[in-house]
RNA sequence: GUGGGUGUAGCUCAGCGGUCAGAGCACUGGGCUGUGGCCCCAGGUGUCGAGGGUUCAAAUCCCUCCACCCACCCCA
């Protein structure tokens, strides 16, 4: 047998209610704060996932899907969504685009890590960018719309954390000073972050071992070295959102797993679903547009795994039900079938019968499985008599309804109607 | 990349050196000759994850590999 490929999944139904409960979910919500969706290639030059996430961050370093392709250019599955956002942002030169502000887009990533719960090589996001915004209104905004999705979909517990990361004008003294710090501190710390001490010093803050745990408690905090700009954008988002009632929790260490964000970054995590609890993150851009080659425009955007989402959400219960199954008997039965099948489509009712000639008793039986609320049944004997049977399968109740489509369908439909308003009283 | 656990029917699992590989659920047919759910009966369920080894004898013991699950690293 052919298996599919380590770290992949195949949804189906029932389950595919539940993604498709969740995509609904964010793109009204979305819609609603005037995100617009694109669609963008799951696959891209190598080169823009190395120049954007960074060279050092363990995405590039060990997790990406990368490989060579016939032209000889490298080219990488994406291993998350803003990169290619950006990239189609300056290739279409959307900056002044009224439509290009607020995008989001919905889909799948790929990162080739070692999959457990709650993580897969390829996994599903939901993205959303507000773009040419560098105020804290726009961060208040993206966090908003992330937690009015949340919210919608019942997620309990979550909690958004919320760190600053400064800009590029504050952010180098930030590194120095925890630069030096580190470095009186190299006997304590794991091979790992010795090596992230001198390459990217605010990656240890993300270490959990416990020797670098207690080095970090000590360390200096960016907050503390935030320049007045930053420091005032970083007030006014949390002002805003506990303006919106939307809570918060300050988490000083909080850096992120991606080189290009710089002031607001934050993560939202959850409780009961495994040690991979971050259903979400995000944070603010600034600098990666212009550092990517287009004109300096700043950018804030989050991604929701929708893989870790949908592990928070009870099953949802099929109750699509056909209304009418066909139960046909003969080869009159079937062409007679065929036009009421047809027919009732086309006014937007669901319809089944059987495929296979077989007894009526087997066609209820399917009739059952499929939970119709009706059969119709045409054999012989009701094309003598002109009269079809229809059964309720609920009540067990059966009338005769005329046999040909014009005159039994709106027949059917008049008792339908019917019904309805009787159970409904 | 590292560690631990698990691989037997479509699903959930039992058997753990000694005839034949089993149960429940699901599936198909029949009891009911043209009427579903309940009940009864019958039936396919399978290279016992793959390959090799030990043994008179291997699903069972040993080795290697593979897959899945969980955890570490890190993140969605």
């Amino acid at each position: 047998m052919i298996q599919r490929v380590r770290g992949f999944r195949d949804i189906l139904p029932p389950d595919i209610n539940r993604w498709q409960y969740v995509e609904n979910t964010a793109r009204n919500i979305l819609e609603n704060y005037g995100f617009r969706e694109v669609r963008l290639p799951i696959l891209e030059r190598t080169e823009l996932f190395l120049r954007s996430i960074g060279e050092t961050t363990d995405i590039v370093e060990k997790e990406m899907y990368s490989f060579i392709d016939k032209d000889k250019s490298p080219v990488t599955l994406r291993p998350e969504a803003t990169a290619g956002v950006v990239r189609a942002f300056i290739q279409h030169g959307l900056y002044n685009q009224i439509w290009a502000k607020k995008l989001y887009t919905i889909g799948p990533m790929f990162r080739r890590e070692r999959p457990q719960r709650g993580r897969y090589r390829q996994f599903w996001q939901i993205n959303a960018e507000i773009i040419g915004y560098g105020g804290p209104l726009a961060d208040a905004e993206i966090i908003s719309a992330l937690d009015m999705i949340l919210k919608a979909l019942k997620i309990k517990g979550y909690e958004i954390q919320l760190n600053s990361l400064g800009c590029k004008g504050c952010r180098p003294y930030f590194k120095e000073a925890l630069m030096d710090y580190l470095s009186n501190k190299v006997e304590g710390l794991c091979p790992d972050c010795r090596r992230r001490q001198k390459l990217n010093p605010l990656r240890v803050f993300d270490c959990k071992v416990e020797g670098c745990r207690k080095i970090i408690l000590d360390a200096p905090r960016i907050i503390d070295y935030l320049c007045p700009d930053c420091q005032r954008h970083f007030i006014e988002v949390q002002d805003y959102l506990r303006q919106m009632g939307i809570e918060f929790k300050m988490n000083p260490y909080l850096v992120r797993g991606l080189d290009y964000y710089t002031r607001t970054t934050f993560e939202v995590i959850a409780p009961g679903i495994g040690a991979q609890n971050a259903i979400a993150g995000g944070g603010r851009y600034d600098e990666l547009i212009k550092e990517l080659g287009g004109r300096p425009t700043p950018a804030i955007g989050f991604a929701i795994g929708i893989d870790r989402l949908l592990s928070l959400l009870p099953d949802i219960e099929e109750n699509r039900r056909p209304l009418l199954f066909l139960a046909l008997l003969d080869d009159e039965g079937v062409k007679i079938g065929l036009n009421w099948a047809r027919k009732l489509r086309q006014k937007g009712i669901w319809v089944e019968m059987g495929y296979n000639r077989s007894s009526l008793k087997s066609q209820m039986n399917k009739a059952n499985k499929l939970n119709a609320r009706f059969v119709l049944i045409i054999g012989e004997e009701e094309r003598k008599k002109g009269r079809a049977i229809l059964r309720n399968m609920d009540t067990k109740v059966q009338v005769d309804v005329p046999i040909s489509p014009d005159e039994g369908i709106p027949s059917f439909l008049s008792q339908i109607k019917n019904k309805e308003e009787t159970w409904s009283s």
